[in-house]
RNA sequence: GGGCCUAUAGCUCAGUUGGUUAGAGCGCGCGCCUGAUAAGCGCGAGGUCAGUGGUUCAAAUCCACUUAGGCCCA
């Protein structure tokens, strides 16, 4: 050092050299890319330069536009942008426009709540108002949240529910369901929330525990069907003074009121027993023990019937003067209760199913806010909950209560305000799943459809196939109205085209408010007059329709009105649950309308849990926000989450999983880092001939090309995790562990123009390219970087370039499986190795030299390789020799290659260590500046 | 309670039509290197394949049940 004569080798060597930073810094770098990705208008390049190619459309299923961005959130969302993005750089044609459900309950109710009591005196208008512009700004926060992941989209022009083009579009799906008669108006009994006075649709009702009333109550059979019916029971007993009841459980007193039947199962057996001195009671048989005590039940049984005898016996209400009669029923169980079920038509949906069979009224005397009606005398007014204690105690009064307890039991609640709901008959509308074969019609569809997995199909197959008709109106302000207005004078409904038309037009041209901004009149054709009976004035229908209705015709109001787009689309992409909701709805929506589903594929992602698998909730403090991922650790690894994980099943998350991949992030990127340095003096305008660079070279190029096969079916297949596989393990064990470790010897001491040199780093520079290419779709950020830094990069950003191609003509097998084999050998070299660097006999593997006893075979294979063996196993020398004649050395390490066994033999070097290049030589000699360097790097520096 | 689904090393994943001692990478432990350096390389230890029972010459793989978990419903 102090000698100015010696040479400083190291200047002498070719070492890498690049500005590509190790550190990412991710969280602060990633908003450069996306600034840069929508100041170049990337994404909208690649679609047009893509245009006249095959289209690929990928439908987006509309988010709520309510609250922030979730986890679940972010793994719908990356994956539809992996598709894209790989679609994209395939060269599809892939616009992809994103949307937003924006009418629905939770909004409003949001609303409301903000306007406290203001809202009776705000006129509807302006209430929907509000409601718009609450969804429109977390239209907003979610638009920024989800680019910030790094997604690419037309952000600026997403389709939205509310807008006046889809509200027009809703109203004409809608209308076409009208004319083609799949609309009727109906009393059923729906989930009801008297809170919010609103029906519910299925997917608003949650369940959650509620302590109830348990009572178990007598319905005393009318005298003279006692003597008929039950003459043999209580034979032997004096009839007359006997007062005979059939016992019915219930948890919810308040639908006595409405009982109009009592179901037994035909097929079980009830039997009469004595309680006290003068009842006698019927219940389930193998119910009576359960409740001997707790009725106090005689200790015998008089006699038993099966539950069809009972049928046909009439009943009496226990405080309202009318009967109630036994009818059958295959559902009644016996797990709990008394074998027999109240049924009140207006208050049960499998109750309304045994009410139509048997002519039963659909009666149900209770308001929208919860209250019985007039119809109730004795409890006119009273909320239904509040009235369950009056009617026990009116019971009880009357000696019909036989027990009475609280239970803690699973009770549908309402989604929104979380409150107890209750089923209660209204009038609504209805879509007919009978009417044209709609529901036979949309099980062929789901057969036509490709599931991934396949488990979808059968998964919504089973739910269409049960499914009841489709409830589609709300008693509520914040949605699309039904539009269909009465006859004042007939009170027929406007289900005439000409109607619809106007009401279409109107819609696009002032958006849905206008249909409560504009008198009845003024929505119809100027002169219309009712079809039927000519009367010129109408009332409005108030309710809205279900928002499932809403984004279930996206596929017209978006995949056919958008001419970039097409219909039907090529993939629909959600979680689970949409089978039930999104999924279905599209599809009946569709095949309603034009007798076809509108996707061709459904792919569908598991959900989020946490690291041992249990589900996300704010109480268990496990939830993993998107947010404080993207901020500490880069939107990239919430990307790589994404992708490594098996999403057709559940997703877990934890801190030890992000940092792993943490860890994987790190290592790919160093090794792409690593690319970019040793590629800083290439000029990639040479062109190497592949079959002129040596057999380690053309091996790498093997490798590689075989990934970009391997990768490209994985994409095409949707399997991402195993992309990611694939590419880190091809950095891990392909390049950095084998390739590269072997290559720095020539990049760095070779002569820099050298042809062996310059013909590695034409491989580096296929390596580079391609891994770019490969995970640009999953690391986007990452790529772009790497793309920036790559030595003329032909186009301005990463998703300008096509997508890898494989050239099979590189895909040497032959070369792959010698190339195996000798790795194989290197394993057995390196534990030979490192059993001499544990016993300090070496350290650096440079220093060792090796020598391999082999059975004939292996040293034929090896036969060509002799010149190489040193530079594949990174030591100083190594030679084969016969295992017939091994050496006496105690050392020597027994291995094994394939069955074959092989002996290694670790010495020290003999030679000396040449201090340019390291290798230890015979052919070392201390050079002018008295410094040892070998025959070959002396060549070098001779130039 | 019903429908659909899942369960392989600490983590993420492989395990072809059931067929030799269940694989990979990471992490972990130990070591080497200091010319990828908040890097790189090597070696090693980790699994009664959720459990139980069955079919079979043979089961992680097929069947049944159980347990745990997820989605959807009741």
């Amino acid at each position: 050092m102090d000698d100015p004569e010696k040479i400083d080798f190291r200047k002498t060597l070719n070492l890498p050299k690049t500005d590509f930073p190790m550190k990412a810094n991710l969280a602060r770098k990633e908003p450069e890319f996306l600034r840069f990705w929508e100041d170049n208008k990337i994404y909208q390049r690649r679609v047009e330069q893509n245009r006249p190619n095959s289209k690929f459309i990928l439908h987006d299923g509309p988010p709520y536009a309510n609250g922030h961005l979730h986890i679940g959130h972010a793994l719908n969302k990356i994956l539809k942008d992996i598709i894209v993005k790989y679609k994209l750089m395939k060269g599809y044609y892939a616009p992809y426009v994103p949307g937003w459900d924006c009418h629905g309950l939770p909004i409003e109710l949001q609303v409301d709540k903000k306007l406290g009591s203001k809202k009776h005196d705000m006129p509807l208008p302006e209430r929907r108002k509000l409601c718009r512009n609450y969804a429109a700004g977390f239209v907003d926060i979610q638009r920024e949240e989800f680019k910030r992941m790094g997604g690419f989209g037309d952000w600026d022009t997403p389709y939205l529910t509310m807008s006046k083009a889809y509200e027009a579009a809703t109203v004409r799906e809608f209308g076409k369901f009208v004319r083609k008669g799949y609309v009727y108006q109906g009393k059923k009994p729906v989930h009801w929330c008297p809170s919010c006075a609103t029906a519910l649709a299925e997917a608003e009702v949650e369940h959650a525990d509620k302590t109830s009333p348990s009572v178990y109550v007598k319905f005393q059979v009318s005298p003279g069907e006692a003597a008929k019916v039950c003459a043999k029971a209580v034979e032997g007993s004096d009839k007359n003074d006997k007062k005979i009841s059939i016992v019915i459980w219930t948890t919810t007193p308040w639908t006595l009121p409405a009982n109009l039947a009592l179901a037994v199962n035909p097929a079980i057996s009830y039997v009469f027993v004595r309680q006290g001195q003068n009842d006698i009671l019927i219940l389930a048989e193998n119910r009576y023990k359960a409740l001997k005590d707790e009725l106090a039940l005689a200790l015998e049984p008089l006699h038993a019937l099966k539950g069809r005898d009972l049928v046909g016996m009439q009943a009496m209400h226990p405080f309202i003067e009318r009967a109630s009669q036994v009818v059958a029923a295959d559902y009644v169980s016996t797990e709990d209760g008394s074998g027999v079920v109240h049924i009140a038509p207006g208050h049960g949906e499998e109750d309304y199913k045994i009410g139509l069979e048997h002519g039963l009224d659909v009666y149900a005397p209770v308001d929208n806010r919860g209250r019985f009606t007039d119809g109730v005398a004795e409890f006119a007014g009273k909320f239904v909950f509040k009235a369950n204690e009056d009617i026990i105690e009116t019971l009880s009064g009357l000696g019909a209560l036989l027990k009475r307890q609280d239970i803690v039991h699973s009770y549908p609640h309402c989604w929104r305000c979380k409150k107890p709901v209750i089923f209660r008959a209204t009038e609504q509308w209805f879509i007919s799943m009978a009417h044209e074969d709609l529901r036979s019609d949309a099980l062929k569809e789901i057969d036509r459809v490709e599931w991934h997995p396949k488990a979808g199909r059968n998964r919504i197959y089973g739910m269409v196939e049960k499914r009841p008709d489709w409830c589609i109106s709300r008693q509520r302000v914040w949605g699309v109205p039904i539009t269909l207005l009465k006859c004042k004078k007939c009170g027929t409904h406007t289900t005439d085209e000409e109607a619809l038309e106007s009401f279409i037009n109107h819609v696009s041209e002032k958006g849905a408010d206008v249909w409560f901004e504009k008198e009845s009149e003024a929505l119809l054709p100027a002169g219309y007059t009712c079809k039927k009976c000519g009367a010129d004035e109408f009332d409005k229908e108030m309710d809205i329709l279900d928002v499932w209705f809403d984004s279930g015709v996206s596929h017209a109001a978006v995949l056919e009105e958008n001419e970039r787009l097409s219909w039907p689309a090529d993939l629909y992409l959600e979680g689970s649950d949409q089978h039930r909701g999104w999924f279905q709805s599209s599809l009946l929506a569709s095949v309603g309308t034009r007798k076809s589903a509108p996707y061709r594929a459904v792919l569908t992602h598991g959900f989020i849990v946490d690291g041992k698998g249990r589900k996300m909730s704010k109480s268990d403090g496990n939830v993993v926000s998107p947010h404080e991922i993207i901020n500490r650790q880069g939107a990239e690894i919430l990307r790589l989450w994404v992708s490594a994980a098996d999403y057709q099943e559940d997703v877990k998350i934890s801190n030890e999983i992000l940092s792993r991949l943490v860890e994987a992030y790190r290592k790919i990127r160093n090794t792409c880092r690593y690319l970019l340095g040793n590629l800083y003096d290439f000029d990639p305008a040479i062109v190497f001939d592949p079959s002129s660079l040596p057999e380690l070279d053309r091996f790498a190029l093997s490798r590689l090309n075989r990934l970009i096969k391997q990768v490209s079916k994985a994409y095409d297949s949707f399997r991402f995790h195993e992309v990611y596989h694939l590419i880190y393990s091809f950095c891990v064990i392909e390049m950095s562990s084998f390739y590269l470790d072997i290559l720095k010897d020539r990049l760095y001491t070779m002569a820099a123009d050298s042809k062996e040199r310059r013909g590695s780093q034409w491989v580096l520079y296929q390596v580079l390219k391609t891994l770019t290419g490969l995970m640009a779709p999953i690391l986007s950020f990452t790529a772009e970087e790497v793309h920036s830094f790559t030595p003329a990069a032909a186009n301005q950003s990463v998703f300008l370039e096509p997508f890898p191609k494989v050239e099979e003509a590189l895909i040497d097998e032959e070369l792959e499986s010698d190339w195996m084999r000798l790795i194989d050998l290197r394993d057995e070299v390196n534990k030979a190795l490192e059993i001499k660097r544990r016993e300090k006999f070496i350290g650096n593997s440079l220093e060792a030299s090796v020598t391999l006893y082999l059975d004939e075979d292996l040293r034929d294979f090896l036969g060509k390789y002799s010149e190489d063996l040193a530079m594949i196993f990174i030591v100083s020398e190594a030679r084969p020799a016969d295992l017939q004649n091994p050496p006496s050395d105690s050392g020597l390490f027994q291995g094994e290659v394939k069955g074959s066994k092989i002996l290694v033999l670790v010495e020290r070097s003999d030679g000396k260590k040449c201090q340019r290049c390291w290798n230890w030589r015979a052919d070392v000699k201390a050079g002018d500046d008295g410094q040892d360097i070998c025959a070959r790097c002396k060549e070098v520096l001779a130039g």
